[in-house]
DNA sequence: ATGCTTGGATAGTGGCACTACCCAAAGGAA
DNA sequence: TTCCTTTGGGTAGTGCCACTATCCAAGCAT
């Protein structure tokens, strides 16, 4: 398969795809000759999915491209891989430590852990850029002040215990590494607009119920 | 309150506050005479709320102008006002009804909400925005080729409903018309990058449980 | 021979969210 | 009074990002 080819049944430009080889988002075919390169259909897989990151997951290319490179990484093992892939995604800045709000939150995530009983998720606490997303959403919350409970944030946190739950055992399912730290990242960057857009239908549905259409 | 000290408390430059105000994201102060005018705490809370939409839900300044324009349309009952907010949301193009996945995702996805019994939202298919973003993220799974079964979607969409009750119960623990739709859009726009923190906190927790840290 | 494709390279585009600078008028401080 | 700051208003520029367009010389297909 050729890059037209390629370029064809991806859907994705030649233009495109010569810049997605360029940022090493994409490896290079397999050189014929010096006009000439040949590509497999690895290729046009992991075209898709860099497509699928890129446009359903908003992930920028700079991301993507760290994601991959952890993806392809032989030498780690599974938990570390599949951590290091994820964790290359978070596109939420640093908190402002000096911020009162995010001090406050800081406190009350690591209370909900407690709660929760995530000791493993507690000993992250300093570097996982998961939890550090967390307490810029709760002080952000916080700063508009509104007192949403404890109780309810910990109410979320188990229905995403639950949402992990289905996601590892489908990633299980998978024999391969390659494969399942593949499903991992996709379970990260394209099952959240799917929740989200669940989400948003199943508000349009429960308002629906309560208040009718009027 | 002038410029200067709406800057101040909200963190935000002045520069960046005329900005808004000539984008129309904040009213206007009251003017006191040509070089002067007066803010009050309506003014910096809005601020706020404009600056946690932008910052951490992520939503462009013209979509933001949208959904503010709906949450301050008095003429509109509140089901079509909190829809209508919500439905200035979605950031995901159209997708392309040519597309023999995105048809095979469209079928899917009606199949899935009858088996839930959410006829309300069964009746929005047509021009919910939420509805289509699921189309597509569907679509774009499936054309990665994986099997991701109904029973999963469907097991997903039954969290994101306990998520929704969660929801529109905080809702009505509001009294006024005005606040209960700022909360449903803050609910849409901040309580999800708060969900996909929570998620990708519990993946780890959840990996670490199963594989430990290795 | 002709026309298309290749990898490689460089430069340009369009959108977005600011950000910097300038202005004349107004008000307060010295 | 003079100086300084602040105001709204406006214009132009910045930096990033994801492409996109154009050019090139070399090679292969017909």
């Amino acid at each position: 398969m050729r890059l037209a080819e390629l370029s064809e049944r991806s859907g994705v430009s030649t233009a495109t795809i010569k810049y997605y080889l360029r940022e090493g988002l994409l490896a290079p075919g397999r050189q014929i000759n010096t006009t000439t390169a040949e590509y497999d259909e690895e290729h046009l897989r992991r075209l898709r999915l860099v497509r699928a990151m890129i446009q359903v997951g908003r992930v920028p290319v700079a991301t993507v491209r760290e994601v991959l490179r952890h993806v392809d990484d032989d030498s780690l093992g599974r938990t570390i891989r599949l951590g290091a892939a994820l964790w290359a995604l978070p596109q939420i800045p640093e908190p402002d430590t000096e911020d009162e709000y995010v001090r406050a939150a800081h406190g009350e995530t690591e209370q909900l852990l407690d709660t929760l009983g995530w000791s493993n998720a507690k000993a992250l606490v300093t570097i996982s850029p998961a939890y550090r997303s967390l307490v810029v959403a709760v002080a952000a919350l916080r700063r508009l002040g509104y007192d949403w409970s404890p109780e309810l944030l910990t109410s979320y946190a188990r229905l995403m215990h639950q949402a992990a739950v289905l996601d590892l055992d489908f990633m299980e399912t998978h024999p391969t590494e390659a494969e399942k730290v593949e499903v991992a990242v996709l379970g990260a960057v394209l099952v959240q607009p799917m929740l989200q857009a669940l989400h948003r239908l199943a508000q349009e549905e429960e308002s629906a119920r309560r208040y009718g259409f009027e």
